[in-house]
DNA sequence: ACACCTCGAGTTCT
DNA sequence: CTCGAGGTGT
């Protein structure tokens, strides 16, 4: 292929800028992040084949975080705060410091603060000049935003003669919602696209490779905190800190409130959350901390948080917005699923304009129909939720939404709900969505984990006629592949080397991508473990299938019928010729240290990664499963637990235990005390 | 037959 | 995250 490299680099950088834009600024990517890392990797491949094309603004120096910011260790940690989310979390809080203070002890004033929705920042200054500003980043490393912070204007870039000798400041920048919105006013009349909301918009202002970007948007910050200091007057407590930093000529909000009591914190966070909105910037909650310095000290931290903190987190917002539609989307095995289609609305931090409706029961219970005012919430903070109609505003003649009769696939193939099941499916073989939803399983990431095999590729490829079924992906014609738009040289040999890649994924991963009804990634790799070999699995009969710990008469039956088909057997064969691993894994003797318990495990970890921690609990003879019961042993919670799941185990009493405690655990079998 | 745990699937947005 | 449904033990 003869594409001339300038011209391919140059569309590169106009496509990687308008994605950047897109994902970064707007809130609304148009593709994958696995599409745009091909798109950086090419460019960056291409950019090293031809030095001569490289230049200092390329998008290769600016996106993927770290390449454009120096990396900043703080020299004392920006940890996260321990969050409640009702005042129950709050009063367990308040009991545990209670304890933790000691026999007639008293834990003294509180510090009131709003915890505002921007970036937290960390500035240092020396001899009273700002020398360095440094993102929070993962609380230990954060990135050298110092140019960037330097033309915020109420940031002091240097302090008056009484300045100490070292002073670091954390606070929180921000854009004031009047300006996020005459900034979008702007932009509406200039007809262009709009910015999502001022967190986003701050962020992107502020990670800008030209500072003078970041100089042109009206940026602010709060100061709440002291890091490192030398040479300044001793404070006993954090209230001072605050006079402190409005002496020095740091802007300190003026909501921050000293208090006596827990019941008058309470009191605080509930008049915080009713006012939230007569702010000029956004908050996400509000936070008590411990004023006295000296017990701050006394009570320490955890590996995440301070003890002498917490965030109370507002409830979820709920907004009203129109419901345009409910569609139908079809998934890899036939499932048809509802969802509503909203009228964009800014909610709980983010534009919702899509939330699923589970199934045509649900719709029904909610009593929602097409051309609804209905109310709309993230539940759990993440996931959008359609709580119900706003009867006051329906259209008396409004009519019910009934379930589509058939497929929206060009084939029109019927749909069908069968007795006692939830769901519709379209049962058609050869219904294209669910060949595309196929394919697209199969290389995902807990199957064969093709990268850069996502939604937009199979989709293209389908459509060119290149791929049909998940053993075509071993068939594929690059030479074809290349004549693409988008496909240049570099992502065709990328492609190339993770789909050959992937053949030695392994028995589990492979049936998984199989697709079989019932079969997911757990029974998939009970399966894969207990045969060692597809061919058995295929040989087996329902007896020997069911027989194995996990797997019932459905799942038997459903495999059985699965390897019973000419057309499954045949994508069977064309992957043996392929040269696919039907291999189970190679079981390693491991100390069986975990035999009978259950080890729950929530947010990311340092030294394990989502599928390695399994690994390392399943080996040694336990289960990992997804939830915390009475059952379960203890719960492992990392970075950002999932807060659900620590409520649930502290309702139960299970044991929630640390990274270094789990490690322990892993070795003797016994959940660490403590 | 039932309760309780688990698992699977579809989903949203960063 | 939520719903629905399979698996297992009582």
């Amino acid at each position: 292929m003869t594409v001339d490299p300038a011209a391919r680099v140059a569309e590169l950088r106009a496509q990687i800028a308008h994605h950047n834009e897109r994902y970064f600024a707007m809130d609304a990517p148009e593709i994958s992040d696995a599409d745009f890392d091909l798109l950086v990797r090419e460019l960056t491949e291409l950019e090293a084949a031809h030095p001569e094309l490289a230049v200092a603004d390329s998008p290769t120096q600016t996106v993927g975080a770290s390449a454009t910011f120096a990396p900043v260790e703080h020299e004392i940690p920006m940890m996260s705060l321990d969050k409640a989310f009702n005042t129950d979390e709050f009063d367990n809080w308040h009991t545990r410091l209670v304890r933790a203070a000691g026999e007639g002890r008293e834990l003294g004033s509180f510090v009131c603060e709003l915890k505002f929705d921007g970036l937290a920042i960390s500035a240092r200054y020396e001899n009273g000049t700002l020398v360095r500003a440094a993102t929070r980043g993962d609380g230990r490393v954060g990135e050298d935003v110092t140019a960037n912070v330097a033309t915020i204007a109420n940031v002091p870039k240097q302090l008056g003669s009484d300045a100490p000798a070292i002073l670091e400041v954390r606070g929180e920048v921000y854009m004031p919602i009047s300006d996020f919105n005459a900034l979008n006013d702007a932009r509406r009349e200039a007809g262009e696209q709009l910015y999502a909301n001022p967190r986003n918009t701050a962020a992107g202002s502020l990670r800008q490779k030209d500072a003078s970007v970041t100089a042109s948007r009206n940026l602010r910050w709060f100061a709440y905190q002291l890091g490192q200091v030398e040479g300044a007057p001793t404070l006993t407590r954090h209230s001072e800190t605050f006079e402190y930093l409005d002496s020095l000529g740091f802007p300190v909000n003026d909501q921050v409130k000293v208090v006596e009591s827990a019941d008058a914190v309470k009191a605080y966070f509930a008049d915080a959350e009713a006012r939230r909105h007569e702010f000029d910037y956004e908050t996400d909650g509000a936070v008590a901390k411990i004023d006295s310095l000296a017990m701050q000290r006394d009570l320490g931290v955890t590996s995440h948080h301070p003890r002498w903190a917490i965030a109370f987190k507002f409830q979820p917002e709920e907004k009203s917005t129109k419901l345009i539609d409910i569609q139908v989307s079809i998934g890899g095995k036939g499932k048809a699923t509802p969802f509503a289609v909203l009228e964009p609305v800014f909610v709980g931090g983010s534009t919702v304009q899509m939330a699923t409706l589970h199934n045509e029961d649900q719709v029904k219970v909610k009593n929602i129909r097409p051309g609804d005012t209905v109310l709309v919430r993230k539940a759990g903070d993440v996931i959008p939720e359609v709580l119900g109609p706003v009867l006051s505003e329906r259209a008396p003649d409004l009519p019910e939404w009934t379930f589509p009769t058939h497929c929206s696939c060009e084939n029109h193939h019927p749909l069908s709900r069968s007795e006692g099941d939830a769901a519709h499916y379209c049962l058609h073989p050869t219904c294209p969505i669910q060949r595309d939803a196929w394919i697209e399983h199969f290389a995902a990431r807990a199957a064969m984990d093709i990268e850069g095999f996502g939604e937009r590729t199979v989709q293209l490829f389908t459509a060119q006629g290149l791929l049909s079924d998940i053993a075509g992906v071993y068939e594929l014609d690059f030479e074809a592949v290349g004549q693409i738009e988008g496909f240049g040289e570099i992502s065709v040999r990328n492609l190339e080397t993770s789909i050959e890649a992937s053949k030695g994924q392994g028995l589990g991963r492979l049936l998984i991508g199989l697709n079989i009804r019932h079969l997911g990634n757990s029974g998939a790799h009970v399966l894969a473990k207990a045969f060692g070999h597809l061919d058995k699995i295929i040989e087996a009969d329902l007896e020997t299938l069911a027989s194995v710990d996990g797997v019932g008469p459905t799942i038997a039956e459903s495999l059985r019928a699965y390897f019973d088909d000419e057309i499954n057997l045949g994508i069977i064969e064309r992957l043996r010729a392929a040269g696919v691993d039907f291999n189970g894994p190679e079981v390693i003797e491991v100390d069986q240290t975990l035999e009978g318990l259950a080890i729950v495990v929530s947010g990311g970890l340092e030294n394990f990664s989502r599928d390695s921690v399994k690994d390392a609990i399943t080996s040694r003879g336990g289960k990992s499963p997804g939830s915390v019961s009475k059952k379960t042993t203890a719960l492992v919670v990392g970075e950002s637990p999932g807060a659900s799941k620590v409520t649930k185990a502290e309702e139960l009493g299970v044991p929630i235990i640390d990274e270094a405690a789990f490690v322990e655990l892993l070795e003797t079998g016994v959940v660490p005390p403590g």
